[in-house]
RNA sequence: GCUCCCUUCGUCUAGAGGCCUAGGACAUGGCCCUCUCAAGGCCAGUACACGGGUUCGAAUCCCGUAGGGAGCGCCA
């Protein structure tokens, strides 16, 4: 078999009660990488027909805060990734903040230590901190040396008789090889003699990311881990807590990472990387999926896609194995496509802080579908609404050029002919273009730039149809 | 340092030994349409990291090399 048809048999398998989650820590806005491997667990549950899950990973106190949980589920609800269970939709297998899942964590240390596969360590940080250096100038892998692991009996009853504060480490097994089928990378092999005992309890009695994660996992049935490449090598810890405490392996694949235009990581650096950011800067919840469905993925069409579509599409066998640059131009183009085939009500709302209060109905649709084909974002509609509502536009020099060309006649007919059709544009063009002479660019250009100040800009009909009563008169009127 | 992962136009990607003279999209440049901008239409340039194999045939399989990335934490 080959790798990729392994891959997709995988993936396959376990198409009855496919379970997929997304576990952030909320110690940070939603990421674009993040906000990514959401949108591909969301979508690899929506494929295969099963659930979608959402766990909050804020074991480590210190770090999270409740504002950033919140702030993710917010915008993991606006991007449309809804779960199936998680907070706020609590079910028998919750709860889901692992803050809350304390005692379950304590049940399965006792079984590990029941079983030795666990010992307290007691070394300070200042002990492993001395000895991954030593290790690392010695050319050898910075891992856990075993201090505490050789310790005997009496050694050990001596250090919690003097109440040393200790960790929980996890005894891994010598010579074995784990070994696990990627559902992105295909088989994946590891020798267990690579991997140091790891933490599974901090000193202060809270679980530790490699141990709750996986545990948590199992108790949730899910049934496939899509995660970050980052996640990668810590895997076979992962398999061999799981395996210690007889609980269920789930399917692993690990999506390569999200990196700026430099090639380097995604960070604050490269601009705006939270889906926070975006989505207050007036970028669409619809562009950015589209964005992030294609990075790392690829699409059936060029087309604008909803999130269905997407899950018809996704094929976890094809997802991108390596890192993928975030590319602010492509977000541009789904932004304009997505304000494209916006409803009407939809970029209403989209700019309702853009729009000048108390505005007619009549008048608001007509403006809005002005300038709607120029506009990318929100604070674009800022220049046209001081053109459209505002006092009569100041000439630059090359506009002035323009008016001074047409001439006063010209204007005169124009503004005489505003005055008999007043917001008819077609109807002005028309009968100043008989009075005058003019037509084409020699007719337009003048008008465009007496009424806006402008040499471009949107169509000229619809513009002027929300232009408040007497105003196109008015300005063409200046320069007669 | 050790282990693991990755490498197709500038970018996102298609590609599963012959369908590849390598396809599409974004970006770039040109033309058309058009009063202008946007949109739309048409056209152009640009890529299989490198070197060896295997094979009648390699972007695709194997081995090296180079470059990039991740992990090796009482962070997640």
């Amino acid at each position: 078999m080959t790798e990729t048809s392994e891959r997709a048999a995988i993936a396959l398998a376990a198409q009855a009660a496919t379970v997929t989650r997304f576990a952030p820590s909320p110690s940070g806005n939603l990421h674009l990488g993040n906000a990514r491997t959401a949108l591909f667990s969301f979508l690899l549950a929506r494929r295969l027909g099963g659930r979608f899950i959402l766990r909050i990973e804020d074991t480590d106190a210190r770090r999270s805060s409740e504002e950033f949980c919140r702030n993710q589920q917010e915008d993991l609800a606006w991007l449309g990734l809804n779960w199936d269970a998680g907070p706020g939709r609590e079910d028998a297998r919750g709860p889901y903040r692992q803050s809350q899942r304390v005692a379950r964590y304590a049940e399965h240390f006792a079984t590990l230590e029941r079983a030795r596969l666990v010992y307290d360590c007691y070394c300070t940080a200042l002990e492993l901190e001395v000895s991954r250096k030593s290790q690392l100038a010695a050319g050898k892998p910075p891992r856990y040396a075993g201090t505490c692991r050789h310790l005997d009996p009496q050694q050990r009853a001596a250090r919690r008789a003097a109440g040393l504060p200790a960790t929980l480490r996890f005894r891994v097994p010598l010579g074995e090889r784990v070994a696990f089928v990627d559902f992105v990378h295909g088989a994946q092999s590891f020798l267990s003699d690579d991997i140091g005992d790891f933490v599974v309890r901090r000193a202060d009695g809270s679980a530790a990311f490699f141990f709750s994660n996986a545990v948590d996992d199992a108790a949730m049935g899910v049934t496939h881990v899509l995660r970050g490449e980052d996640h990668l090598t810590n895997s076979p810890r992962q398999i061999l807590i799981l395996q210690a405490l007889q609980l269920p392996v789930p399917a692993f694949g690990h999506v390569a990472l999200l990196v700026g235009p430099d090639g380097t990581p995604l960070s604050k650096r490269h601009g705006a990387t939270t889906v926070r950011e975006y989505r207050e800067q007036g970028f669409t919840a619809r562009a950015l999926c589209n964005l992030l469905f294609r990075l790392g993925h690829s699409s059936p069409d060029n087309a604008l896609l909803d999130l269905a579509t997407m899950a018809r599409a996704f094929e976890p066998a094809h997802l991108g194995r390596a890192p993928a640059h975030f590319d602010a131009a492509q977000l541009r183009t789904w932004q304009k496509e997505s304000v494209k085939q916006m409803t009407a009500e939809q970029v209403g709302e989209w700019l309702r802080a853009q729009l000048p209060d108390g505005l007619p109905a009549t008048t608001r649709t007509a403006f809005i579908e002005a300038v709607r084909p120029n506009i990318v974002l929100p604070e674009d509609v800022g220049q046209w609404r001081e053109i459209v509502f505002g006092d009569p536009p100041v000439m630059g020099a090359a506009e002035q050029a323009v008016i001074d060309e047409a001439g006063r006649d010209f204007f005169a007919a124009a503004a005489r002919a505003a005055g008999a059709g007043p917001g008819d544009f077609r109807a002005i063009a028309a009968a100043t273009g008989t009075a005058t002479g003019r037509k084409g660019k020699a007719l337009f250009q003048p008008l465009r730039v007496a009424l806006t100040g402008l040499t471009h800009g949107p169509e000229l009909a619809p513009l002027l149809r929300a232009m408040p009563e007497g105003s196109a008169q008015a300005r063409l009127a200046r320069f007669a």
